[in-house]
DNA sequence: TTCTTTCATTGACATAGGTCAATTTTTACA
DNA sequence: TGTAAAAATTGACCTATGTCAATGAAAGAA
């Protein structure tokens, strides 16, 4: 109960309603690398990640893993196959162990639009969900990997002194060789150069902007 | 004014609100090829494709245009851009003539989202534009060239009485030699065969299937 | 119908990025 | 600190799809 009244999404609620909520809904706990659903599964409950990390990909004809978007709680997650009643269109993995709300959306549905704080809410989960699935086109389909590399570094130079290079590149949708073959070919061109620990600093921003706008 | 009363988008709202609405807005005609935004524009007007048919692309670093969807009226188009005040992902021209209304969105905004007949509406149009980022991504990093005729031929096939190939290949993100080599390929296999006026008949649909499920 | 232009087909070749294997470097644990 | 395991690097090669050019086929104009 406490939980629901803190997800944004049901927060400005009354009580009957979150009482009601309370009676459809359950809490289930992950651990690291469980999965919350596979791609093609038929939804029944509408989720909303609580605790933890959740990774969504889809995967291609080689098996490779298509790395989309990671989620940090509290969000909606795939609440467009609830609404469209179809099948989900990725797979959601826990990068951690995590937490969900599960809502048996079925019974949620008929009056769940109607209240206008919520679906000022669902508008706002929507169009960040659309941004990122944007982006994904954006980096997947129109950059280069020289490009995608470029950017990353501009918008997530920290990341290199946190994660490994093979999971940047996992990331990245690259494999770690042409990761490595890049990164390289960018020290030798004095965009960048490596501190201890693994960290990217950037030496020529202008140049690396340019590598992807 | 009879116009925005027709609009899905419009149509529950009361007199006075329409009569508003119609003193921020403006129908303009647009003729075939004519650009509606650029990718990368900063928007001002909210746009509603009234009439024919609205193309939208994004350019790649070779200067390719990757093909996204063919809007149909009546619909909203790219409001991620006006919700979120970013400027536009990707360019909108037209197929044919048509006409655009256009709101001007900054005197929209502040009570745009109360009205829950509204919300409704937008929430359909962004879960219908999430459903068509999906299949984009599905489409284009997911499944090869071959996967994608296959995929093309069983849910378009009618398009191949009506268009040429090069008009295909363009809408599938492929050269036309991609595309004529697989129509062969796929031949020589016995899966379809070319009857007159460049239709194609599916025989084998099974097989078809296969190559992208 | 004939001519011209556009479209489709085919072959030869180019290229980005993946794959595989060998080697070196880093990390983590005993 | 030494050693085993994991990660990174590098080279050689592969593959899907694009590019370019030549030719043949279809479609529209005269």
């Amino acid at each position: 109960m406490h939980r629901i009244k803190q997800i944004p999404l049901f927060s400005n609620l009354s009580f009957s309603y979150i009482d009601k909520l309370q009676k459809i809904s359950t809490v289930k706990s992950f651990n690291k690398d469980e999965i919350l659903f596979y791609e093609g599964d038929s939804p029944i409950y509408m989720h909303i990640l609580l605790e933890g990390s959740l990774r969504l990909y889809k995967t291609n004809s080689k098996g490779n893993q298509i790395f989309l978007h990671q989620f940090k709680p509290v969000c909606l997650v795939a609440e467009l196959a609830n609404f469209e009643g179809i099948s989900y269109p990725a797979t959601a993995q826990f990068l951690t162990k995590g937490e969900v709300l599960k809502i048996d959306y079925k019974k949620l549905e008929n009056d769940f639009f109607k209240n206008p704080e919520i679906s000022l809410q669902i508008i706002r989960s929507l169009t960040n969900k659309l941004k990122i699935m944007s982006d994904v086109v954006t980096n997947e389909v129109i950059l280069t990997s020289e490009a995608k590399i470029a950017k990353f570094i501009i918008e997530n130079s920290e990341l290199f002194g946190k994660l490994k290079n093979t999971q940047i590149a996992s990331i990245l949708n690259l494999t770690p060789e042409t990761l490595s073959r890049t990164l390289t070919k960018f020290k030798n061109m004095g965009i960048i150069l490596e501190s201890d620990r693994h960290k990217i600093v950037v030496i020529n921003e202008k140049e690396l902007l340019k590598l992807y706008t």
